[in-house]
RNA sequence: GGGCCUGUAGCUCAGUUGGUUAGAGCGCAUCCCUGAUAAGGAUGAGGUCCGUGGUUCGACUCCACGCAGGCCCA
C-alpha cells in the first residue's frame, strides 16, 4: 500500500478549484491589485499553465501603480551613488511604433539593474514639443500649404494649435512607455515648449553669445521652398533620396580679347540644375587639370581630356591639351543676360573641387546657388546674381519665367537654350539630392543670412569631450561619430518659422545686438515686469526696448531655433538651471548612461556634446548605447512615410510587453539593424517565457501538495545530491555572468545566458528531479530538491527583474513577497544578488557535461537501434578517456536511469566497438613542420589506429617518417577518431563512444512491460480528468501475459499509479466496475483498464 | 563619390587569438519520450561561410579589390 505519510501530506493539498486563484490574480479583481494573499490550503498561488501573459502583465501595472512600486524603487535607494540617466526627448509628433519599444526598453533595462545594485537612479522624462513636425501636422489639419497663410491666420493661434497637438501625442507615448514597463517619471517630465525650459536654452544662448560663437553670416543653405526655412547640416542628412533631375551640357563660346565670339569654339559646361544658369558668371576650371580642344563636326569644344570620349563620341578628334590655367580669364558669352551683374563677370576662373569624375570639367559658377560657387565667387570677386525671391521663384528681372518655381523652370530653360543653339545635350541623370525630411520637397541650396553656431571654432573641444565618452558598440566613437566631429561645420541655428525656442537676439536699427538671457533681463530691459511673458512668438516679438548702446529702438530678430538644440539643451534646462535647481546641477551632470539609435549621431548624440563642449569643454554623457534600427520583414527601416511600422500594440496585447521585451534584447545583437517580424515574438515566448513559466509552474503545483515551506526547512548545499550542486553551481555562475554583462551594458549575451540557464533548468535538473518531487517519501532529498528548485526559481526572478519585469515580479512575490513580511514587497525593491563562490564548482560542471552527453548519445543510439526508452536495457558501455571516465563515474546513477540501463560499463578504448582513425592536430604540427605539413598528415594517416591509441594510452612516443627522418609524436600532437563498426547499437562522437546492449532477457522484457502498463494507466488517469494526487481502485484486465506481470510486480505499479488496490483479471471486458475505462493496446496486447476514485 | 556597419542552412542569428568534420533556434521529414504537455529529446535533409585575388603548411577568420544591403556624409 502507498506510504501512509505521504497520503497525509498530500491530503492537504485537496479542496478548491486550482486555477481559481490564477483567475481572480489575471482579472485583479479578488484581492485588489491582482496579487492576492495565498488561499490557507496553499502555500503557493496556483499557477495556470495557460496564463495569458497580457492579463498577467496588466494585473501587475495596476499592483504597481496601486502601490507606487516605481517610486518606491527609487526612493529606496536615495542617498545611495547617483547613476544618472538622461531621457532623449521623443518627438511628440505621431504615435509610437515597434521600433521606438526598442530604445525604451534598453533605456530601461540598464536604470532598473543599477538601482538594484543599489544605486539612486531618478528618471525624469522629457518631451521634445517644438520644430516644424509639429507645425506640419497643423498645416494639414487647417489646409494651409504656405507661410504666408499661417501669418495670416496668426501666429498666436496656430501656436496654441501646436502645443494642444503635442499633448495630444505625449498621451499615447505615455501609454505605450508604461505597458511596456519602462519606468520613467512622467508626472516630472521636462517639456521642451514651457516657458521654463526655453528661458534655460535663452540663457545658454546668451552664454555663446556673450562668447562670441553666436554669429550671423551668409552662406549658402539648403533650404526647404515648401517650409520657407533653412536647414541644418543634421536634418540635411535625413532627407537624401535617389532622384532623376535633367543633366545638360551647354555651350559658353568662347570670346576673344575685343569681346567678339571666336570662331566655333566654346567651353562645355555640365549642370543638373539648368535653373542656376540665368545666375551664371563664371566657369571654373581645376588648375592642374587636363583640358582638350576637340573638333567635332566643324565646332571646336572645350572640355576635360578625360571626358571627350564619353561625353562628344568616338567622332570627336583632340586637337590640342593644355592644363585649365591656360583658361583662366577667358571669356565667354553668357547662357542668359536677364540681369547686369556689378562686377566683371563671365570669365573662367579656378575651383579646387574640379574633377573630371563626371560631367565635361567645366562647372557652371552661380554664387548664390551653392557652397562651392560662393566660395569661387569671393576669391575671385565675382558678383552675385539673385533673380530669386523667398519663395524660390524667378522675379520680374527675369521676364520669361517670373513667378515660376525655380525648378518648374527648368524645362523652359532647357528648351529655350536649344532654341538659341547653346544646348550641346541633355539627358537624365540619377543622383542623391537632399530633400527636406518632413515634407520631402526638394531642397534648393540658396544663399542667406541665418544665424550660427560657430562650432568650428572649437572643434578641438568637440573631439577632446568625444574622447570621454564610452561608446557601444566601440567603433562609433572614432568611426562615424568621431568622423562627423573632425568634419564640423558650423551649426546653422535659425530656422524662420513659428513653433520652436524664440531666438533671444535683440536688434536695434543701427545693428547693435543684444542676447537676453532671462526673463528677468528683459523685463528690465523693457521697463516692465516681464515674469508671465509666454516665451513663444508671438508675445516674444512685442517685447521692444531701446537699444543699450545707441538708444535706438530694438526689436527681436525673427527666426526661433532648430529643435536639436533644445533636446541637445536638456542636461541644463530641464532644471530650469541656473535659475533653479542648481543642486541638481551638480549631481546629475553630466549623465552615466544615454541611449538612443544610430541616427543620432547627428541629432541628439551632437546636440548634447556640442553644447556642454561649448559651454563646460566636456560631454555631458559618460557611456552611451547606440542601437541599431529595427527593420521590416524586408529589411527596410521603418518610417511613417513607407506604411511599414508594426503597430506595439498588436504585439503588446497578443503576446505581451516581456514577451517583446525579451526578443529585441536577445534576438541579435543591438547595435545592427534587425529584422522585425511578430512571428518571432511566438518562438522567444515558447521557447523561453513558457519553458520558465512551466518551470515555476511544477514548483507550485507540487510545493503545494506536500505544503512545502522553504523556510521550514534548511539543508546545506554540501548535504544536497550532486545534481542539486550542480545546479546551484550553474545558477551561481549564472549571476556572476549576468552582473557582468549588465554591467557592460551587454543585455544580448547576458539574455541568451539566463536563457540557456532556464533551458538547463527545466530539460536537465527539473526533468531528472521529477521523480523526487513526485515520490511519497518525506525525506531530506525531497526537501534537498524543493529547496534547489525553489532557489533557482527565486534567484531567476531577481536576475530577469530588468528584462521581464512583469514575469519576474510574478514569480516573485508569489515565492516570496506573498509568503514571508520580512522581504520587499517588489522584486524591484530587492538588492542585485551576490554571487556565492563557495557554491560554484567547475569540476563539477564538466562533469555533468559529459554525462549529458553521454545521456544524449546513448538515446541517439536507442533511436538508430528502434529500442524504446520505457524498455529497460542491461549494460551501457561507454568508451572514453581517463580524466572524463573518472568524471563520469561520479554520475552513474544518473546515466543509468536516464538511458534506462542496469548498468554503467566504462573501457579505456572502445576497440571492441569501433575501428580508429588517427588524425595530425595542425594546431602543434603546423607551426613545427610549416611547408612540409601535408607529408606529415600523410604519414599520420597511413598509421594503425588501435596500435596509437595503445601508445598513447601507455605515454609511449609514435615514430612517424617524414623529410626524409623519423620524428617523434606524442598525445598533443595526434587526434584520434573513432570509426564505427558493423552490428553494434553505437553512437560515437571525436572522444566518446556509447555503446547499449541490445539483448532482453525475460526478466527486462517484464520490466519493460510494466513500464509500460504504468505508463498508460497514467494516461487513463488524466482521462479520467483526476487529479495528481487523487488514490485510485485500479482493475487491469488483459492476457496472461499482463497478468504475469501485475504479479510480479503488482505493488510497483501501485505504487506508481496512487493505487489503494489493483485487481487482476485474465479476461476482457471479465470486470465490472464504476470508474473510467479504457480499452488500450500495450505492446501490442488488448488491454482495458480502469480506473476509480478513492472518495475521501 | 566618400565613411561606418552588415553579408554564414529555407528563415532569424551565433562563431573566442587563423588550426581537426562551421554551429543554435525556428521551419520541414522521420522517430522517441511525456502526470511540467499549447512542452521535451534524437536523427535526417538543407552551406561555393557574398565573389575574386593575395598572405600562410593551413583562411569563415588576416590583407586587397569588387558585389549586395543598411546607415551616415557629400
Amino acid at each position: 500500500m502507498t506510504g501512509g505519510s505521504a497520503a497525509g501530506s498530500r491530503s492537504g493539498a485537496g479542496g478548491g478549484d486550482v486555477s481559481a486563484g490564477v483567475r481572480a490574480h489575471a482579472h485583479g479583481d479578488a484581492c485588489g491589485g491582482g496579487l492576492c494573499r495565498h488561499d490557507e490550503a496553499h502555500v503557493f498561488r496556483p499557477v495556470d499553465t495557460g496564463q495569458r501573459f497580457p492579463a498577467l502583465e496588466e494585473g501587475i501595472l495596476e499592483w504597481w501603480r496601486a502601490n507606487r512600486i516605481f517610486e518606491k524603487s527609487v526612493e529606496l535607494r536615495r542617498g545611495g551613488p547617483e547613476w544618472v540617466f538622461y531621457e532623449g526627448p521623443p518627438t511628440a509628433n505621431g504615435k509610437p511604433g515597434a521600433h521606438h519599444v526598442l530604445a525604451r526598453i534598453f533605456k530601461d533595462i540598464y536604470p532598473r539593474f543599477r538601482t538594484m545594485r543599489g544605486h539612486f537612479v531618478p528618471r525624469k522624462a522629457g518631451w521634445d514639443c517644438h520644430g516644424l513636425p509639429v507645425e506640419l501636422e497643423i498645416e494639414k489639419r487647417l489646409g494651409i500649404t504656405k507661410k504666408d497663410e499661417i501669418e495670416t491666420f496668426g501666429i498666436a493661434e496656430f501656436n496654441r494649435l501646436c502645443r494642444a497637438s503635442v499633448a495630444e501625442n505625449v498621451d499615447d507615448w505615455k501609454k505605450m512607455t508604461e505597458r511596456i514597463g519602462f519606468w520613467m517619471d512622467l508626472d516630472e517630465a521636462y517639456w521642451t515648449m514651457n516657458d521654463d525650459y526655453i528661458e534655460s536654452v535663452w540663457w545658454i544662448l546668451a552664454e555663446m553669445w556673450k562668447q562670441g560663437l553666436l554669429e550671423q553670416d551668409h552662406k549658402v543653405v539648403p533650404y526647404c521652398p515648401r517650409c520657407g526655412t533653412a536647414l541644418s547640416s543634421h536634418e540635411l542628412a535625413m532627407g537624401y533620396k535617389e532622384v532623376t533631375d535633367p543633366s545638360i551640357f551647354v555651350r559658353f563660346p568662347l570670346l576673344d580679347a575685343e569681346g567678339r565670339q571666336e570662331d566655333g569654339t566654346s567651353l562645355l559646361v555640365w549642370t543638373t540644375t539648368p535653373w542656376t544658369l540665368i545666375s551664371n558668371v563664371a566657369a571654373a576650371v581645376g588648375e592642374k587639370v587636363v583640358y582638350a580642344r576637340a573638333r567635332l563636326g566643324d565646332e571646336h569644344l572645350i572640355l576635360g581630356a578625360d571626358l571627350v570620349e564619353t561625353v562628344l563620341g568616338p567622332e570627336a578628334v583632340v586637337e590640342e591639351t593644355f592644363p585649365g590655367s591656360a583658361l583662366v580669364g577667358r571669356r565667354y558669352r553668357p547662357p542668359f543676360e536677364f540681369v547686369t551683374p556689378d562686377k566683371p563677370a563671365w570669365r573662367v576662373v579656378t575651383g579646387d573641387f574640379v574633377s573630371t569624375d563626371e560631367g565635361s570639367g567645366i562647372v557652371h559658377i552661380a554664387p548664390a546657388f551653392g557652397a562651392d560657387d560662393m566660395a569661387v565667387g569671393r576669391a575671385n570677386d565675382l558678383p552675385v546674381v539673385m533673380p530669386v525671391d523667398e519663395e524660390v521663384r524667378f522675379t520680374e528681372e527675369v521676364p520669361p519665367y517670373a513667378g515660376m518655381f525655380v525648378k518648374d523652370a527648368d524645362k523652359a530653360i532647357i528648351r529655350d537654350l536649344d532654341d538659341v543653339g547653346l544646348l550641346f545635350s541633355s539627358r537624365p541623370y540619377s543622383h542623391n539630392y537632399p530633400h527636406c525630411w518632413r515634407c520631402d520637397t526638394a531642397l534648393i541650396y540658396y544663399a542667406k543670412a541665418s544665424w550660427y553656431v560657430r562650432t568650428t571654432k572649437r572643434k578641438d573641444a568637440l573631439l577632446a569631450a568625444n574622447e570621454g565618452v564610452n561608446w557601444y558598440p566601440e567603433h562609433i566613437k572614432h568611426g562615424r561619430f568621431g568622423d562627423w566631429l573632425e568634419n564640423n561645420i558650423d551649426w546653422s541655428l535659425s530656422r524662420e518659422r513659428y513653433w520652436g525656442t524664440p531666438l533671444p537676439l535683440w536688434r536695434c536699427s543701427n545693428g547693435h545686438d543684444l542676447a537676453v538671457a532671462s526673463r528677468a533681463e528683459l523685463g528690465e530691459l523693457a521697463g516692465r515686469d516681464l515674469s508671465a511673458l509666454e516665451l513663444h512668438r508671438p508675445y516674444v516679438d512685442d517685447i521692444a526696448f531701446p537699444c543699450r548702446e545707441c538708444g535706438a529702438e530694438a526689436r527681436r530678430v525673427p527666426e526661433v531655433i532648430d529643435a536639436w538644440f533644445d533636446s541637445g539643451a536638456m542636461p541644463i534646462a530641464q532644471w530650469h538651471y541656473p535659475f533653479e535647481n542648481q543642486e541638481h546641477w551638480n549631481d546629475r551632470f553630466p549623465a552615466d548612461f544615454i541611449c538612443e539609435a544610430i541616427d543620432q549621431t547627428r541629432g541628439w548624440f551632437y546636440s548634447l556634446i556640442a553644447i556642454s563642449a561649448l559651454l563646460y569643454g566636456h560631454s555631458s554623457y559618460k557611456n552611451v548605447v547606440c542601437l541599431g534600427h529595427i527593420l521590416d520583414g524586408e529589411g527596410r527601416k521603418m518610417s511613417k512615410r513607407l506604411g511599414n511600422v508594426v503597430d506595439p500594440w498588436a504585439v503588446l496585447n497578443e503576446q505581451g510587453a516581456d514577451a517583446l521585451r525579451w526578443y529585441l534584447f536577445t534576438v541579435s545583437s543591438p547595435w545592427y539593424a534587425r529584422r522585425f517580424s511578430p512571428d518571432h515574438i511566438d518562438e522567444v515566448l515558447r521557447k523561453f517565457t513558457l519553458t520558465l513559466w512551466n518551470t515555476y509552474s511544477f514548483f507550485t503545483l507540487y510545493a503545494n501538495i506536500d505544503g512545502f515551506d522553504p523556510r521550514a526547512h534548511d539543508v546545506p548545499a554540501s548535504e544536497r545530491t550532486l545534481l542539486d550542486r550542480w545546479i546551484l553551481s550553474e545558477l551561481h555562475q549564472l549571476v556572476a555572468k549576468v552582473t557582468h554583462g549588465l554591467e557592460n551594458y551587454d543585455a544580448f549575451t547576458t539574455g541568451r545566458a539566463i536563457s540557456e540557464f532556464v533551458d538547463e533548468l527545466s530539460n536537465w535538473y527539473v526533468r531528472r528531479s521529477r521523480r523526487r518531487f513526485w515520490k511519497s517519501e518525506e525525506d531530506a532529498d525531497k526537501v534537498a530538491a524543493y529547496l534547489t528548485l525553489y532557489e533557482c526559481l527565486e534567484m531567476l526572478s531577481k536576475l530577469c527583474a530588468p528584462f521581464m519585469p512583469f514575469l519576474a515580479e510574478e514569480l516573485y512575490r508569489n515565492l516570496t513577497a506573498e509568503r514571508y513580511a520580512d522581504v520587499p514587497e517588489s522584486v524591484h525593491l530587492c538588492d542585485w544578488p551576490e554571487t556565492d563562490t563557495a557554491l560554484i564548482d567547475e569540476d563539477l560542471s564538466f562533469r555533468m557535461g559529459i554525462a549529458r552527453r553521454v545521456v544524449n548519445m546513448g538515446r541517439a543510439a536507442r533511436n538508430a537501434s528502434q529500442l524504446k526508452t520505457r524498455q529497460p536495457l542491461a549494460t551501457a558501455i561507454v568508451a572514453l578517456d581517463e580524466k572524463q571516465a573518472t568524471a563520469l563515474l561520479t554520475l552513474t546513477d544518473v546515466v543509468c536511469e536516464e538511458l534506462n540501463v542496469k548498468a554503467l560499463e566504462i573501457v579505456a578504448t572502445a576497440g571492441e566497438l569501433v575501428s580508429y582513425l588517427v588524425k595530425p592536430n595542425y594546431r602543434t604540427l603546423g607551426p613545427r613542420f610549416g611547408k612540409a605539413m601535408p607529408e606529415v598528415a600523410a604519414a599520420v594517416g597511413a598509421l594503425d589506429g588501435a596500435e596509437v591509441d595503445r601508445m598513447l594510452k601507455a605515454g609511449e612516443p609514435v615514430p612517424v617518417q617524414a623529410l626524409g627522418a623519423l620524428h617523434e609524436l606524442t598525445a598533443d600532437d595526434l587526434l584520434v577518431e573513432t570509426e564505427e563498426r558493423e552490428g553494434f547499437a553505437i553512437e560515437r562522437e571525436a572522444d566518446l563512444v556509447v555503446a547499449l546492449s541490445t539483448e532482453l532477457t525475460p526478466a527486462l522484457r517484464q520490466e519493460g512491460l510494466a513500464r509500460e502498463l504504468v505508463h498508460h494507466i497514467q494516461n487513463t488517469r488524466k482521462a479520467a480528468g483526476l487529479r495528481i494526487e487523487d488514490r485510485i481502485h485500479l482493475i487491469v484486465e488483459g492476457p496472461a501475459e499482463i497478468a504475469a506481470v501485475l504479479e510480479e510486480v503488482g505493488e510497483l505499479i501501485k505504487k506508481e499509479t496512487l493505487a489503494v488496490s489493483l485487481e487482476a483479471s485474465a479476461t476482457p471486458g471479465g470486470a465490472e466496475a464504476g470508474g473510467h475505462r479504457e480499452e488500450l493496446k500495450v505492446n501490442g496486447l488488448p488491454v482495458v483498464v480502469t480506473v476509480r476514485r478513492v472518495e475521501a
